[in-house]
DNA sequence: CGGTATCCCGTGTGATACTG
DNA sequence: CAGTATCACACGGGATACCG
């Protein structure tokens, strides 16, 4: 374990860069948006998002090459078979990123009396919040924080 | 307090959609992550990122106008003066953001052997991650999550 | 050193038309 | 309904030159 400067993973390398070249697109962060609340539909994303058509079968496409949905083909009584896009491991784990956008917007972009998007827990109905919270389950706080490259 | 449809915060209401039109930009999301690694002037992010100038000076007066940075002049003895840049609380707080991004880059993109972008605690060095924590201090299981438009 | 202005090109995007 | 194909256009981005 080296300690690296961190120009060293300046481009390609670093986390974050790679992170935003697979997820860091509008339309794509935004379908991810859909996807937690529920739609998996072609239609429902279409009408949800205002996105073109063409547009948004491009990004699905996208979204499937790089792990994210998968297209799951179901069959209603009667009816000719449909597909449904769904998230993978991968995209579901992407949940933690949407919800750190959308606390920053509700706390710092949205005017009063304008409606948010919160989450709770299902079960309690609780309110819910990012935290950092230490390998002793005890909570960081941000001034404490030190960002560190780690060569394994 | 009103239960809304999702799609009634399509577009330009979203909380996500503010937050990716304000910072949803490979450029910003970088200087952000250099910004909290303790970077504060213009070469160092040129050097660090390989932005050209020209789009970095682009992108430094977005994130003032924006309120994610403001300019700071100082001057070393002798010499003449120079500027910084540094983060606002607003753009402090987007610190979630850039380590939900991290965290899932770490675990999806990073291969065996390369290295890792990791956040410590400073005083203990301690690994620190982010979790969800309901009102009682609890953690939340993501899968009791529920998304839920609230209007105040 | 610390930037800004100009030019040029590739990509992202929407509109429209089309297919099974 | 569930998409794909094509086209036209705006915008982001790098290269380069320039400025105080």
């Amino acid at each position: 374990m080296k300690k690296l400067e961190p120009r060293d993973l300046s481009r390609d390398q670093c986390p974050v860069m790679k992170t935003i070249s697979t997820v860091g697109d509008r339309w794509i962060l935004l379908i991810l948006r859909e996807c937690f609340l529920g739609f998996k539909r072609f239609d429902d994303f279409h009408d949800n998002l205002g996105v073109s058509t063409s547009v948004l079968s491009i990004k699905l496409n996208t979204m499937i090459d790089r792990g994210l949905l998968y297209r799951k083909q179901y069959r209603n009584e009667g009816r000719r078979s449909r597909f449904e896009y769904r998230l993978t491991g991968m995209g579901w784990d992407l949940i933690k990123v949407v919800i750190a956008l959308m606390e920053w917007g509700n706390e710092h972009l949205i005017k009063k009396g304008e409606p948010t998007l919160d989450i709770l827990e299902r079960g309690t109905g609780q309110d819910t919040k990012l935290q950092l919270i230490n390998e002793e389950g005890g909570r960081t706080d941000w001034y404490e924080l030190k960002l560190r490259v780690i060569e394994k």
